[in-house]
Parts: structure tokens; sequence; C-alpha cells
RNA sequence: GUGGGUGUAGUCAAGCGGUUAAGACACAGGGUUGUGGCUCCUGCACUCGUGGGUUCGAAUCCCAUCACCCACCCCA
């Protein structure tokens, strides 16, 4: 118990934080060229803007919150999602008085209690986006686009992205009616999960996996066909924008957030290479969040992305990210003398942003090698009393095994050379 | 929350009721005096997730418990 993590959480381990940092450099630098700023919000919240924000009725409000009481009575939750706080902190310092729209990027630790599986765990890291202040489907259209070609410069290029409207709450609320009404005389055939699914999310027995319900869904009413005639025209908008952005997409009317914010656009990227859980990156709009939560009436749109399923994903499609090299050049030093000469031409070296290393196990000649080779350096300095005496060290490529004499005072230009 | 699977050294594992628990990799040391990667030798589980039980005898059978994995649900 005391030597191990808390269930669903991983530790991230020195020989894999590398590509953690590979990929969230990558998105930094994407950010910055769409102009996108970073924020840095707290990683827990007053659970209320959540249970406002994303929803009372949903199950990561109902059932997944890690949510306790500080010392001074308040009601905290670490965040389970990342637009909410972002919204709260846009609304606090109000940003929206600066040139809009704005646009914001967060890399972040999530909190869901849920059951750990594939890609699922109760700590997970999110990277996102969110564009505030335009409900020009342009947005939504850059939003998705950013995504597309930030998976596709991981090397990820065989995801399918799926886009649906779910309206704004009127038409959505008109549909629901209507599917509830087209299900009526089935629901006594419908599985347990979707009896429950009725009255809560209807919507969510469209793509219910069970054979007998999707029998039953055949025929449905498609929400596309309720949405209003604002939303419809947004939506088609949203379409011509990614075909002349020559973005592939598939309307899947099947996708419904599961967090109450959305309105309008919603798209999910899928994968089908990393188990059950393969959406990689989720979002749409949000147009009625920020006035929720207490600030003016702006719209927005943004997506996240799960860093450990776009890992999981470049692991399984052989997506390799190249490991730094681990050491220039290795100090081995014989003798008091040496290793007095050797701790000041390493810490010059290190200095000049070589990277160096001695033994400090006071290991043999050989031994030192032969770490030398475990290290992966990829040259050792040899230095010895015959050296400091002769002026001279021997510099030996570990690759090719190459030796040269070289003077002393000539080791850091021949190094960084 | 509901199902299913697995648990033997740092890792991958053999073992399937009977003397000292295979093997491989990794790791550590060595093969005579200042040079690694190859090769050779040596070392590395009083113990088989944990706790009970059955038995003359259990890593091997039974029960419980814990952990991990996978799926449902939901989502990143």
């Amino acid at each position: 118990m005391l030597t191990n993590a808390p269930k669903g959480t991983k530790d991230i381990l020195p020989n894999q934080v590398y590509k953690w940092q590979h990929v969230e450099n990558a998105f930094r630098e994407a950010c910055d060229r769409y102009v996108i700023k970073e924020m840095r919000t707290p990683v827990f919240e007053h659970t209320e803007l959540f249970a406002r924000g994303v929803g009372d009725t949903t199950d990561i409000v109902e059932k997944q919150m890690y949510t306790f009481e500080d010392y001074g009575k308040r009601s905290i939750t670490l965040k389970p999602e990342g637009t909410s706080p972002i919204v709260r902190s846009f609304v606090e310092h109000k940003l929206y008085a600066d040139v809009q729209p704005s646009k914001y990027f967060y890399i972040i630790p999530c909190f869901r209690y849920e059951k750990p599986q594939s890609g699922r765990l109760r700590e997970f890291h999110q990277m996102g986006i969110e564009i505030f202040g335009t409900d020009n489907m342009m947005a939504d259209a850059e939003v998705i686009g950013f995504a597309s070609d930030f998976l596709s410069s991981m090397g990820i290029d065989d995801l399918e992205l799926r886009i649906n409207s779910i309206g704004c709450p009127e038409c959505r609320e008109t549909y629901r009616n209507a599917l509830r009404e087209f299900l009526k005389d089935k629901y006594d055939d419908l599985c347990d999960t979707c009896k429950g699914r009725y009255e809560r999310n209807p919507m969510r027995i469209l793509d219910c996996k069970s054979p007998e319900c999707q029998v039953l869904v055949q025929g449905a009413p498609h929400m596309l066909d309720y949405l209003c005639e604002d939303c419809a025209a947004a939506f088609d908008d949203l379409k011509k924008n990614l075909d002349a952005m020559g973005i592939e997409y598939i309307v899947d009317p099947g996708i419904v957030r599961g967090l109450d914010y959305y309105t309008k656009t919603a798209f999910e990227f899928v994968s089908n290479k990393i188990g059950a859980q393969g959406t990689v990156c989720g979002g749409g709009r949000y147009d009625n969040l920020i006035e929720l939560i207490g600030g003016p009436p702006i719209p927005g749109v943004g997506f996240g992305m799960g860093i450990e399923r776009l890992l999981m994903l470049m692991e399984a499609t052989g997506k390799e990210i190249p490991a730094p090299d681990n050491l220039d050049v290795f100090i081995a030093v014989m003798g008091e003398r040496a290793k007095l000469f050797g701790l000041k031409l390493m810490r010059d070296m290190r200095k000049q942003g070589v990277k160096a290393e001695m033994d400090s196990l006071g290991r043999n000649i050989k031994g030192q090698f032969k770490y030398a080779d475990r290290l992966e350096a990829k040259y050792t300095v040899v230095i010895g009393d015959n050296e400091l005496d002769q002026n001279m060290v021997s510099i030996k490529n570990m690759g090719t095994s190459e030796q040269k004499q070289v003077p002393l005072q000539d080791i850091m230009k021949e190094i960084v050379e």
C-alpha cells in the first residue's frame, strides 16, 4: 500500500518523460503559431464551478469528482476538466476587456473517480485550447483544424474526425422530446442502461452498443433535422469551412458530449487502435457557459486532448519519439591529481553546455569505461598521471573506438567541435 | 457501480501435490598490473501478492483478501 501509487494514477518515469516533453513542447509551439496564449489555473476550484459549468446531472459531477472540504469549510474539487477553470479565470480577471476574440491553451492534470482501464485513469492529462468571443464558425473550424494539424504533426493521421451539432438548448429539447416520442412504445425492449438514458439523455441511446437497441433505434429522428434555423445554418457553415480547409470528417449524429455546456458544434477525433477508450480529442462550442458562470454573454469553442491517449496512439502506430542524448563526455580519471583535474574539467564542460559525467564510486579504469559505455557517452576523456605530466589527454570516440591525444588546454575546443 | 482475466526475482518467464523453485535478460564482481561494447567465470527468490485452510507434504488444491489488467458505463 505504502509503496503503491493510488489506484488509477501513474508515475511517469525518466525513461518516459522525454516523450511527454516532446508532445507538450510541440503543443506549445503549435499554439504559438496560432497565437494562443497559455493560461495556468489552480489544480482545484470551488466545487460549485463544476457543478454549474459541467452540469449537475452529468456523470462527472454526480459521481466522479474528487471533492473535499478544506479546513475553512469550503467545498473544493480537483479539476475534472479544463474548460470551466479557464472560463472562471477569464471572467474573474475581466479578460473580455482585451481584444476579442481571445485564445487560450492549457496543459493540466485532470481528476475523475472512475474505474481504471486502458486509456482511462483517475488522474490523467489534457492539453486543450479555447477561443472566446466569436460565434463565427471560422473559430470552430480553426479549433478543429488546430487539433487535426497538431495530431498529424505528431504522426497521427488515421484518426476519424466525427462532427455533429447538438443544437442550442431550445432545439435540443425539441429533439429530445421527439426522440422520446419515437421510443415511447419501444421502451420496454430497451436494454437496462438505455431505460435509464430515456429520461436523462435519450440521445445516448442512439449509439448504444447493444444489438437490441441498435435495431430499435433504426428510423429514429435525427438531431440534425430538428436544428433551429440558426443552428442549422451554423452547422452548414462549419462544414463549408472544413471543406474549404480540406479537412475530412464524417457527420455522426451519435456524438453527444457528456458535459452540459456544449451547444451546436460537437466533435471527436477517434482511433480504433488503443482499445475501447478511443477518443483522443473531443470538444465543441459552448455559447452559454461564460454567462452561466457569471460573465457577460460571450460565446466560446474549444477542445481537450488526452495526453496519455495520444502517447498510447503514437506507441501503437510505431511513431518513435527520439530519446535525447544521454551524455556527451565521460571523464575517466586515475589517481587523486587526475580526479581533481577532472572535477574542474567536468564543471567547465557543463558550464559550456556539454553533458559531462564522472565516476564517483571509485571504479578502476576498466570499470569507468564500462560505466561510460552504459551511460552512452559519445566520448571518453582519459586523465592519469602520465597525461598530467605530459600535458596531453586521450580522447576516445566511443562509437568508432578512435583515440587521439590532445593537449590539456585544448580539451574544451576538441570536445565542443 | 457491474462483469471477466492475471498475480513466481528489476524484467520476461518454466513449474500443474513430493528431495536444494528451471532458464533468459538486466544488474554486481572478476578473467594479474591504465580502456567499454563481444566472449568466459562467479554472484543474485530460506521463497512463489497477502492471510487462512486441506494434506504426512502446497508455488502447485480450497476460501478470503489485496493489487494490476481488460470490458461495460462514461469520456480525455
